[in-house]
DNA sequence: AATTTAGGCAACCGCCTGATG
DNA sequence: GCATCAGGCGGTTGCCTAAAT
């Protein structure tokens, strides 16, 4: 197999876009498409790398790009969004049309992670729903779907806490397929009783925004939402 | 009015993943 | 099965502008 190397760099343009730029840009696309991206600059005449062309045409050109201050209920959305995917910026922008992931992670560095960092983590009680179990350690049940965590730690106190590998697999909205995430510094939510492994009974999503919704909400009465962040990456 | 500081944002960098030869 | 590439993603940088001193 052999390919030109990828990125030739040398002469290549870095730095800010110029209007003119900007224009042969969006008239190469809007006649031929982007089709390919490495191939697209020199076709169009552009001194820049394909990547470059990329990053501008997505975060800037594109026609359905919605500009301007971000509304209340997408801020809202954001971070409901935030506490059940962490920084998976491409997830959360999916679900904000005509907003980008760059411009939702800026957003979120410089409006709602100070504002986050402000507020006070309020404690509150655990649902009623959630039942006891004996077990000291190890797996805890949650309702949907099929979550299971591996405790690493965990208290025998009025309080749960632990820390620790969440594991879950979803049959059903997330096509059967499996996810790993993980619990970041501790999830304490208040419950009376012996903590550690419960099993809780089935609630079940037909899809991701109701599933999403549902981890949301059920965190949230929980007091502090875990932080499951990064990755929560496909493992099977 | 000049200088410094902080905030906002566009763009780059490096890594990862899936596709391809 | 392996190597390489393109595309995609998240983290970070650095420039520009407005506010503060």
């Amino acid at each position: 197999m052999t390919r030109t190397p990828c990125c030739e760099k040398m002469g290549l343009k870095k730095g800010p876009w110029t209007p003119e730029e900007d224009q042969i840009l969006i008239s190469y696309i809007q006649r031929y498409g982007h089709g390919n991206w490495r191939a697209l600059p020199k076709q169009a005449g552009l001194l820049r790398c394909g990547k470059s062309c990329r990053l501008r045409w997505i975060n800037y050109l594109r026609p359905d790009i919605k500009r301007g201050k971000f509304s209340k209920e997408e801020e809202e959305t954001i971070l409901k969004l935030h506490q059940i995917l962490g920084n998976r910026w491409s997830a959360i922008a999916a679900r904000l049309p005509g907003r980008t992931d760059n411009e939702i992670k800026n957003f979120w560095h410089t409006h709602l992670k100070k504002r986050l960092e402000r507020c006070e983590v309020r404690k509150v009680s655990a649902p009623s729903s959630w039942t006891q179990a004996s077990s000291s350690k190890g797996v805890v049940m949650l309702p949907m779907p099929q979550l299971a965590v591996a405790a690493s730690e965990s208290s025998s106190s009025a309080d749960l806490g632990f820390t620790g590998k969440v594991l879950m697999s979803a049959n059903e909205g997330l096509a059967s397929r499996k996810y790993a995430a993980t619990v970041d510094s501790g999830f304490h939510g208040a419950h009376s009783g012996d903590a550690s492994g419960e099993t809780l009974g089935g609630h079940r999503s037909n899809n991701i925004s109701e599933e999403m919704e549902f981890w949301y909400d059920l965190f949230m009465k929980a007091g502090q939402p875990p932080q499951v962040h990064a990755n929560l990456g496909q493992i099977a």
